[in-house]
DNA sequence: CTAGTTCCCATTGACGCCCATGGTGGCCCA
DNA sequence: TGGGCCACCATGGGCGTCAATGGGAACTAG
């Protein structure tokens, strides 16, 4: 399998490590990734992680833009300076920072989420419940 | 890694110096940069910072428009005239002069942003709601 | 002579790297 | 089909290293 599927949920140690879910390490190992960028999501109270290769994605949406102009300096403040470096250590673990905590309200426990090509952290409550409304939704609009 | 990405925060000492994150240092060292050139942003309250052979990327991206433009005037003048030579201590710190604090607002505390081939210093607080609004439009947008 | 600055060295706290343990599920064999 | 063995994965914790920070002393310029 070479994306992202299906979710997980693991329980940060005292010194606030996760181990990323043995399933998505796979997918990591077979782009022989052993960093990880991660951003804020648009839309939920999640933090995105994938391969670095996405910034070439978002790079080329700055490019296209006049070099000056407000809206790609804008867009570069969110995805060069928004943006997080994250390393797993031997064992595939991650360190829960105050970057993710904050923005995700993640205290003890994380749900990783997959998206296809790249994953999501979620505090495990909030994912129950952003599923149930999705489902919800499309039940209602079919 | 041989750009500036991510961001970090931190805190200026009692002489007014302050660490330049070991990320960027990193990036800084590929290029045996050891003298820094500093100018203020076009848009935001944030000071931009990079190895000297910016300057050149600078000149090409002015020469290319028209050299009689209020736009490449005003970058000129920016650039040429309002930059700032910094250099950085045995341990890689840099002193947060007045041309900094007055441009930024810093005080005690220094965020350091990645910004691709350059890097920025901003005050902490004012860097968090540029954040924060530049996400929220982007979701107005889309 | 004084104030600002640069060069060192000390401290400490965070983080990376390593090894240990235990639990669970899968697999094999009787 | 049941039991037991084994491998892998999640988890816990020790320890060394390095980055961030603090401060002393020499040095220079005004």
């Amino acid at each position: 399998m070479n994306r992202f599927l299906s979710n997980a949920t693991n329980r940060i140690d005292a010194k606030g490590r996760v181990s990323v879910p043995s399933m998505f390490r796979a997918v990591l190992a077979r782009t022989a990734v052993d960093e990880l960028y991660a951003w804020q999501d648009f839309v939920f109270p999640a933090v995105s992680m994938a391969g670095p290769e996405v910034l070439d994605r978002f790079e080329r949406m700055i490019g296209s833009q006049d070099p000056f102009s407000a809206e790609a300096n804008k867009m570069s403040l969110l995805i060069h300076g928004g943006g997080v470096f994250m390393k797993l250590d031997g064992e595939g673990r991650l360190l829960v920072t105050d970057f993710i905590r904050d923005f995700t309200g993640i205290t003890d426990r994380v749900t990783f989420a997959g998206r296809g090509d790249h994953f999501q952290l979620w505090e495990p409550a909030a994912f129950e419940e952003m599923q149930s409304r999705a489902r919800k939704e499309r039940t209602a609009n079919s």
